[in-house]
DNA sequence: ACCATATATATGAAATATCATATATTCAGC
DNA sequence: GCTGAATATATGATATTTCATATATATGGT
């Protein structure tokens, strides 16, 4: 059940994998309709990226009605949880991140994770 | 110049890569015989390897004679840096890192680096 | 309660793009 | 010319993307 170094730097070096692991370092849990258009990107497309996050665990998943929320594993190993806030910490000033978080602020009807999750 | 993260995570993301990048946090400079012998590998498939790692800006190269020494770049950006050396601190006692390491020092004919370089 | 419909998410299969490896060759310094 | 190292090319393996479709939950009308 060990996550190995090489399959969690597989899991980051994909920049759509990278914006959604930033946005939810900075933002906590997050829908995948969110995660869709914080990123404008396809549904599937989205789906299957947070399906390889998951099955490397470095995300979980919790449903909540009709929406699923997506956050960084809580047991994901110190070390690595180490880097993902390092990295964030780095880089969410810098594109393509500053922008994601931008349209995910400016989305309207965000379901309400954030405030009674 | 600045090093993006998706482009420095896909560097980490491959096992050859990522044993020598811990050798050398480990151990400073190593050049490519070393390197090759540590990890067993055919030397044009260490000089390709060393050669992406140099072109991304993670390691820096120096030559000594016949040999080309290898380093973790100083200018490597510092939350890169970090991560690098939370890694070698979270993993260098696991496969297969700790059997490069071994291999390295149980090298006989090794180019005198460390100490007068 | 039942049925039709809408919304949110996941997945199978095929097409495409990217990356890694092996072999052969070349280059640079002694 | 020998040794350490880099590059070129061909080939095989993996990852990514897209489209079509499937599942699961919610909603409105009857």
């Amino acid at each position: 059940m060990t996550l190995d170094a090489t399959q969690f730097y597989s899991a980051l070096a994909n920049e759509i994998r990278l914006r959604c692991l930033m946005l939810m370092q900075l933002e906590g849990e997050l829908c995948v309709c969110e995660l869709t258009h914080a990123l404008d990107l396809s549904q599937p497309m989205m789906s299957r990226h947070l399906a390889l996050l998951r099955n490397a665990g470095i995300v979980s998943d919790r449903r909540a009605g009709q929406w699923i929320y997506y956050r960084i594993n809580p047991q994901l190993q110190q070390w690595a949880a180490a880097v993902l806030e390092l990295t964030a910490q780095a880089n969410h000033k810098r594109t393509p991140f500053s922008n994601d978080l931008q349209r995910l602020h400016s989305m309207s009807d965000r379901p309400d994770a954030a405030c009674c999750g």
